[in-house]
DNA sequence: TTGTAGGCGTTATCAA
DNA sequence: TTGATAACGCCTACAA
């Protein structure tokens, strides 16, 4: 078996018609004879032919292929995220381009580049944060792109989110209603949506009674270590519970608990931020509000398909429902 | 600001040059005069150029593209690997694209053929087993080929593992000290890695005096829950501790413990496999086999740009160590 | 050191 | 219903 790339004049070739008909065949185009398209499809099968997507899309202008940056795909959160825009891209037949972006500026810049060099059609991002210069680059650009689990102050740019603002109030109400001293631990509040969360904490504190205390905000950092490091200032602060946005740091501070003998959730009660698989792998498991990852992901890449074919929508901040799924770490 | 696309030839005129030179510059050829180096840069700045990878590939053969199959992203497992693969493909500017299998025969085919048509210069492949088409697919494709956790019988394609026979022969050698009944809970032993692990877990058992009994080999599925519901029968078998390949299932069986108050690892203990980042997210945290699995794709990746480059290399079957991380489900 | 010209494998526009 | 024949944007001998 020669194995030198065979192409569609070969194909053209065997069947003995043109290489536009081949084309034509290849790309189901209804002006075809019957006859000839079996003849065709006979060549195409003998020869074993592949169509060239790379030289399809020299001449079309189209690489049925997008982009995808997030932090790290090691996440469970963005990998939940990335599985659904990947089932819906292979649904459309849209193959994805991983990057890891580290949530570093100067990386998401050369991955976004080196994808409109590679001409994907569209792009997906998700990072916790939205970089000034980042923003500029993806609006800038000639090809459509869509916000995943992140905001575009603006709202300029399309994105698929949860309201994060009614998460964190709901959250938080409920745990207020058994305890005194409810603490708040999230990402940075140079993201829009750590801001959205914080009001809405601020909120229902304050419909319950209770003074906003700049004190029981923590800003954290994304990992475990993080989560069972605050243990201990938490509990010098006689906090009793807690809405932990990113569910690792909240996973960390109830092996904090349980390594100093506080029982959850007797003596500390515990919400996480987006359900990621492991917040029910715990003992006891987490009550968590359950963000619908995969359908973020899903609904994202839907939007992009629309927005890559240019069919009308009508709504481009698309908001997703949330619940909150109890478990064992809230009374 | 006019938004067609700029060629190479718009670059050319502005710079006052050949499209040629244009070319050299871009892709770093020596044999241009320093200033003439300087005009064209000029241009591509003014002009914000970008080259089409696309046209760059048609043209040269190469995409700078891998492509990379794993059954899921949402796996902590694949997702680390995966971590490892994207570091050393954008260090050695290459692109991943990405997609999910599932473990089907059927989608692992196309998307294999999908990868093939895009021209990807190589193609990393993860599965927890190794079907005979795809086997064949990827040995009569003239694309180079790395397996990652996944073993090829006739060892043809360069792949790149851990010895399972050796880990699981030394998590079994651990327990057996303390236990008189072990078990060992698996994926499907139509898997050659699988069936390696059985061995060791046999001949430790031997050689500690025990008769291998059938009855204590588990094939599960990857599932949370499968170990959950593994517990029962584990206890009625008189069980006292187990080997876990699978970490989800690992975490499974440690909770339908703690559910029934049984005590871990004083009453049970257990071994998980592959030491995915929720091991230790557990209370008590799980004893596992410790598998490089960020270098497994890092290396993968590394061996795979040998191939695409044609270097020479000794040795295509790679096993990297492991270890046994001690944490707190064994005594 | 630089330029010319012929591909690379398709798609797409016109004619026929 | 089919077939020529330009693009598409770049690389790469080969010449100059």
């Amino acid at each position: 078996m020669v194995e030198s790339t065979t192409t569609i004049y070969d194909v053209a070739r065997v069947a003995g018609v043109s290489m536009a008909t081949v084309s034509r065949v290849v790309n189901g185009n209804a002006n075809v004879k019957e006859k000839t398209r079996q003849k065709v499809l006979n060549a195409i099968a003998e020869l074993d032919y592949r169509p060239n997507a790379i030289a399809r899309g020299l001449a079309s202008k189209r690489t049925t292929t997008v982009g995808m940056v997030l932090p790290t795909i090691t996440s469970a959160y963005f990998s939940a995220i990335a599985r659904g825009v990947d089932d819906v891209a292979s649904m459309y037949n849209y193959n994805i381009v991983l990057a890891n972006s580290d949530n570093d500026e100067e990386k998401e810049g050369k991955v976004i580049e080196s994808f409109l060099s590679k001409q994907v059609d569209g792009i997906v991002f998700m990072g916790s944060s939205l970089q000034e210069s980042v923003r500029n680059q993806l609006k800038s650009a000639r090809t459509p792109v869509v916000l995943v689990g992140a905001i575009d102050g603006d709202k300029e740019l399309p994105s698929v989110n949860i309201d994060y603002h009614l998460a964190a109030y709901q959250a938080t109400e409920k745990l207020v209603k058994t305890n005194k001293k409810v603490a708040y631990i999230l990402g940075s509040l140079g993201d829009a949506e750590n801001i959205e969360r914080m009001v809405g904490y601020q909120e229902a504190l304050e419909e319950a009674g209770f003074a906003f205390d700049e004190d029981l905000v923590f800003e954290g950092n994304y990992s475990f270590e993080n989560g069972k490091t605050l243990t201990e200032k938490l509990l010098e602060k006689g906090v009793t519970a807690a809405v932990v946005s990113t569910d690792a740091v909240a996973v960390g501070l109830l092996n904090g608990l349980l390594e100093k003998g506080v029982k959850v959730p007797d003596e500390f009660e515990i919400i996480a931020g987006s359900n990621s698989p492991f917040t029910e792998y715990t003992y006891p498991a987490l009550t968590s509000v359950n963000q619908p990852l995969y359908d973020l992901g899903a609904v994202a890449m839907r939007l992009l398909t629309k927005l890559m074919l240019k069919e009308d929508v009508e709504e481009t901040q698309l908001i997703l429902e949330h619940e909150i799924f109890e478990r064992h770490s809230t009374k």
